[in-house]
DNA sequence: CGCGAGGTTGAAACAGTTCAACACTTGTGG
DNA sequence: CCACAAGTGTTGAACTGTTTCAACCTCGCG
């Protein structure tokens, strides 16, 4: 689906007699950048690979946090809802993002394939003992916690003090100079359709096709198609997201 | 102000001979409650108090972390602005909150005195060579941390997906079930102005003090004044909340 | 070719904001 | 002790913008 870079796991045999996870195109993303060499070994393990198809549901909101994730390829929604059916989408994961920071005993939030992804999965209760036995794993979880902690704040700020154009426009910049891509991509791949990015930002679907629409008109994007967005003026994009969102694009992973 | 409980650290001599941790009433809420003996005496010795009037400020967005607090007494909020004035609350920070979770080397917010509070503060670099030496240290912190990013997700959904009036009755829940006060309070006692609670919830003032009115005229709410407000009936206001909040009484500080 | 899903656009309804006035409390100074 | 000003909260009325409801468009697919 996504024109991603040409390795993932996925493609490569299962699990052949050594290490998969030291070719891992994400690895310096993820949690495992933390790890090397018989530390690496040991991850994988207690590593099994899965695979989710478009909307598939990974985990659901109260179920038992039994499982951990990482993100290799794909993407990832996360969100909580309330009895009458309103959604709100607390953030998108990424290949490299890690699956379980917030939850203890349970899982806080529904987790659902955006498009077709490959994750690694680990037992929790291995995880921990994995943990304990490198401080550094653990060292390295507190940190993406600590990473998503700030993100959320930011999220805050965007859905309590701005405008839709304005909500619209940080989403964008967002997604352009997430991590990932390591440089800014130009033009973005929008995965997701307009009711998640509307349950993201705190909108309706029409709120936000017509904020795509003032921005094209205002000449700071194009859209190519309805799901592929070039930035044609970033600083003016920047400047009406009025967000400074320059932490995000270097802090990305500690 | 605050008709607290009988014994903050601020009303003894500053630093007598020995322990005033283990003295310290809100030692079970805050990070202190991970150490003992010993272990509590090596924080006591890296501990300075600091007292900060109300609407003072302790740190600004921006600023390097170069020390960390742990609240004592009294109440914080935490705060980003945008160039323009616009305010978001992220947070308030009642006793026993320890403030610099999200933060790595630069605070990402702006933190105030709500009313008149008193702190534990730390060297930052001193509080992290603590918890190398007493893994149990970064364990709580951890712990706190991820309880603040399941908070933070609360919070995106009240900011995102509830009508005014429900932002207001989450709000007055939230306060009520903190869990400082071990068991419900009520009435509320808001320290905060209405200033505080609209930036907080991503509305005006006025919307505010009309949601006030009716919460009162449903007959949820009882203002005895405006800032003392008394829950009559703990199930509607739930109900208007929508969002189930019972897992933040108890989960509290894990 | 026609159906369905996803996205855009238009018009009316509604709700939160804005602007303004008023009430209440507190503190200052005559 | 009272008058007055300042700060905070409430209420009213008009306005603006988002939501709602509906129609229409486009694209992919059976």
């Amino acid at each position: 689906m996504s024109s991603a870079l040409p390795c993932h796991p996925a493609e490569k045999p299962k699990r052949e007699t050594c290490s998969i996870c030291a070719d891992c195109c994400v690895r310096h993303l993820a949690v495992c950048a933390a790890l090397d060499g018989d530390e690496l070994d040991a991850l994988e393990a207690i590593m099994s690979s899965k695979q989710l198809g478009a909307n598939e549901m990974l985990v659901e909101e109260g179920q038992e946090k039994t499982r951990v994730y990482s993100l290799t390829s794909g993407m990832l929604r996360l969100y909580t809802s309330l009895p009458d059916g309103r959604r709100q989408i607390s953030g998108f994961l990424f290949p490299g993002g890690y699956l379980g920071l917030a939850d203890d005993e349970v899982h806080s939030q529904t987790v659902e394939a955006v498009v077709p992804s490959v994750l690694c999965s680990f037992s929790d209760r291995e995880m921990n003992a994995l943990m304990e036995r490198y401080p550094q794993l653990k060292e390295r979880l507190y940190e993406m916690t600590k990473f998503a902690l700030r993100q959320a704040h930011d999220n805050q700020m965007i859905l309590g003090r701005l405008a839709p154009v304005e909500k619209l426009a940080s989403f964008l910049l967002l997604l352009a100079n997430r991590p990932q891509a390591e440089t800014t991509s130009n033009p973005v791949h929008l995965a997701m359709n307009r009711t998640d990015i509307a349950d993201y930002l705190g909108l309706t679907i029409e709120t936000v096709s017509r904020s795509f629409t003032k921005l094209k008109t205002q000449g700071l994007i194009r859209l190519i198609d309805a799901n592929t967005v070039e930035i044609t003026s970033y600083r003016s994009l920047a400047a009406v997201a009025g967000l400074d969102i320059t932490h995000l694009m270097s802090t990305a992973n500690a």
